[in-house]
RNA sequence: CGGGGCGUGGCGCAGUUUGGCUAGCGUGCUUGACUGGGGGUCAAGAGGUCGCAGGUUCAAAUCCUGUCGCCCCGACCA
């Protein structure tokens, strides 16, 4: 093709917006352009690398025996009511509704339609294996779309969908895709590691993502040196005995001391706390308090809590009596707003008869009202608080959700502010697991506390104290509280650090970009949806899923965001969008004009995607537009080679040009691009 | 959703604190001349309802209120 026809509007200035190499140079070198937060256009250049990536994983997907179908993007909600992913999902999902007032969604992955389909037409293990795909517009609406095309909330992906009688064909299934992929990133020049994933439904190793390395990855890959074990951090496993390094001032031998609470003033965060106390983040207990959402719990108690508060301002000068009575009775207000759990302590009913009767004798015209909003208030806070999970870690560890659900069964999120003021009585940064037992008991029959390995190895420490402006020292797990009960659990629920080991082997950190996903589904889906097959007795079983996932623009952007240079991106021939340029130098030189076109014409002949430059403008800007776009291999026919009777080649990649006889130019060129073409990298040797 | 920041020719920015000239600069774009091997020089041009709406004022890019959009950090994410 040649450069002046094409729509290639490369800049030397990008928006401030972009940050990291890759979304810069794809807007330097006019491959997209953004149009709304998390959504671009593919200019020309781009959409070529796009489709040419598409092209090879289409190539190697239909290898591998996988068939290629298309499936709509529009999909009616109800098609997620049947599997529950509509909540899973929840936010993420692009919803609308129709004029017919039908709720749709924009796909943002298809096992529901695929799993549909299968089930509708699919009846006989006959029919099994099979592989279904499609290469098609996704839609997540992210919370934080960044890094350009890398998390955007339109993007193009490669789903695949497997159906396998049983847990063995799916096992071979699983294994051909891992396989296609390998030789997929090979092809397209990108080098990547396989890493253990969050696993499904089955269990054990049943998922892998195909990562980039890269610095600017968002996600974080845990491994052995050797890389003899390689895990995505949400799911990297931790010997239980590592993360316990000794405790300062406590070796075993130190008679331990009784627990000790101390003025920590302002001191909400582990850092702050550390400064304070002069301790260590991994002397400190963290307690972070998590919660299974449920917002209709929440507005009644933000209701309660209105009318409460409406009540209790209507009563003038009820606050200042309640503190002029405080030391005569238990002063209501103070009660109502320390306690969470007033209903189920032992004191529930003498609060109850002790403040009715204050109530109605300081306050007797409007107190009733009062009183019953009081009542109501406190029982909406008891189940409020009754969502709420502690959570235990040292301070130099972070909680790991994924984990953290499974240990639970259930999924929980971040408690809200209310909810861990509820619990623990105090500000945020204050909580703690001792003495909440000894106020709180139906909160631990109602709760979950849930402890990490590395805090139930811990001698000593320091918790919160449940009380703004305190915390607790000389804490000791079991002693001061629980490691075994109905409630209490202690399981491995933090990201791996600096120090851990695995299976004995000191683990690393290093970054990655998620191009590939494999991943055994088992037959969650199939059997919600019905997808079941008659085996050689007649009977239904449920299909035997996995499903395989690729980002095709995040081919694209790693390949940039690991390939580049001051100069613009290098890329491999696979996905560059050319894969050679022919630059002429003087347009106003007819000789050159036509050795030029000679040239480009004998390369496209032979097979190779070739650019020609013949834009009227000066060298420079050819050059370096060239070399930002990424052009692998650039053939020079200028007039000051041409006297000589030669050109100039270059590899994107090379110091200097190479001057080659005009002759032998087409052949010498064609050379080098099969060279570069079959230079596929190793992917262990890529670390 | 919480915290922070930004909206001024296509792009990058100044001007806003302390209201007041015809709203500037760089780059890009158009035309011409000179040039011609790593984004050239000179000259002449085109291009802006200062995000939007309302308000204060003799006067608003500038002050006030509201609103929309974008970016960063965090939280979230088969």
């Amino acid at each position: 093709m040649r450069y002046s026809q094409l729509l290639i509007p490369t800049v030397k200035e990008v928006p401030a917006d972009a940050e990291i190499p890759s979304h810069r140079l794809m807007i330097r070198a006019g491959f997209i352009r953004k149009v709304a937060s998390g959504t671009y256009t593919y200019l020309p250049l781009g959409l070529k690398m796009l489709q040419k990536a598409a092209q090879i994983v289409r190539e190697e997907m239909n290898a591998s025996g996988a068939q290629e179908i298309a499936m709509p993007i529009l999909q009616p909600i109800e098609l997620w009511h049947k599997t529950g992913r509509d909540t899973d999902y929840g936010e993420t999902m692009c919803k609308f509704t129709d004029r017919h007032g039908r709720e749709n969604v924009l796909a943002p992955t298809a096992e529901e339609v695929v799993t549909t389909l299968v089930a509708a037409d699919v009846r006989s293990y006959k029919q099994l294996p099979l592989n279904l795909y499609q290469i098609q517009t996704k839609f997540r609406d992210e919370f934080r779309p960044r890094f350009g095309v890398l998390r955007s909330r339109e993007f193009l992906m490669k789903d695949a969908y497997s159906f396998d009688t049983d847990i063995a064909g799916l096992e071979k299934t699983y294994k051909r895709m891992y396989e296609a992929y390998c030789r997929i990133f090979d092809r397209c020049g990108v080098k990547y590691v396989v890493v253990e994933a969050e696993s499904g439904p089955i269990g054990g190793s049943a998922s892998h993502e195909f990562m980039a390395p890269c610095p600017t990855g968002e996600d974080i890959i845990v491994h052995t040196e050797d890389y003899s074990y390689a895990a995505n951090i949400e799911k990297a496993e931790v010997d239980s005995s590592t993360g316990v390094s000794p405790v300062s001032g406590c070796t075993g031998e130190t008679p331990v001391l009784p627990t000790e609470e101390v003025h920590t003033p302002g001191a909400g965060t582990i850092e702050e706390v550390c400064d304070f106390l002069k301790t260590k983040p991994a002397e400190m207990i963290k307690t972070i308090v998590y919660w299974e959402r449920d917002n209709t719990v929440m507005d009644v108690y933000k209701k309660t809590l209105t009318k409460f508060q409406t009540h209790s301002g209507q009563i003038e000068g009820l606050r200042d009596k309640f503190e002029e009575l405080r030391g005569k009775s238990e002063p209501i207000i103070s009660e109502i707003e320390a306690s969470p759990n007033m209903e189920a302590s032992p004191d529930w009913d003498k609060f109850v008869s002790q403040s009715k009767e204050l109530v109605l004798k300081s306050f007797p015209p409007k107190s009733t009202a009062f009183y019953e909003s009081g009542i109501e208030f406190i029982k909406a806070r008891d189940r409020l608080a009754n969502t709420a999970v502690m959570v235990l870690v040292r301070g130099n560890h972070n909680i790991n959700e994924s984990k953290l659900n499974r240990a639970l069964g259930k999924n929980v999120e971040i408690a809200p502010e209310q909810v861990v003021q509820l619990v623990s009585r105090a500000k945020i940064g204050f909580a703690g697991p001792v003495g909440m037992w000894d106020k709180m008991d139906k909160f631990v029959k109602a709760n979950k506390l849930i402890i990490d390995h590395s805090i139930a190895a811990m001698p000593v420490g320091v918790a919160g104290a449940n009380k703004t402006d305190y915390h607790v020292r000389n804490v000791v797990p079991g002693r001061d509280f629980p490691l075994e009960g109905d409630n209490v659990i202690v399981a491995d629920i933090r990201n791996a650090v600096e120090g851990d080991t695995h299976d004995g082997k000191t683990l690393q950190f290093s970054r990655g970009i998620e191009i590939g996903h494999v991943f055994k589904l088992g037959t969650k889906y199939s059997e919600k949806l019905g997808a079941t097959y008659l085996d050689e007795n007649g009977s239904a079983k449920p299909c035997v899923m996995g499903c395989y996932g690729i980002g095709i623009n995040r081919i694209i952007a790693a390949a940039i965001e690991v390939g580049n240079d001051k100069n613009g991106c290098i890329l491999p021939p696979a996905i560059a969008p050319f894969e050679v340029e022919v630059m002429i130098l003087n347009n106003d030189s007819a000789e050159v004009v036509a050795e030029a076109e000679r040239i480009y014409n004998e390369l496209a002949e032979a097979g190779a995607d070739v650019l020609l430059d013949d834009r009227d403008t000066r060298a420079g800007a050819k050059f370096k537009d060239a070399d930002l776009i990424g052009i692998p291999l650039r053939v020079v026919v200028g007039e000051r080679g041409l006297k000589e009777g030669n050109v100039e080649i270059k590899r994107r990649t090379d110091d200097k040009p190479t001057m080659v006889a005009t002759k032998e130019a087409v052949a010498q060129t064609l050379k080098i691009l099969s060279e570069l073409k079959s230079a596929i990298r190793n992917p262990q040797s890529a670390i």
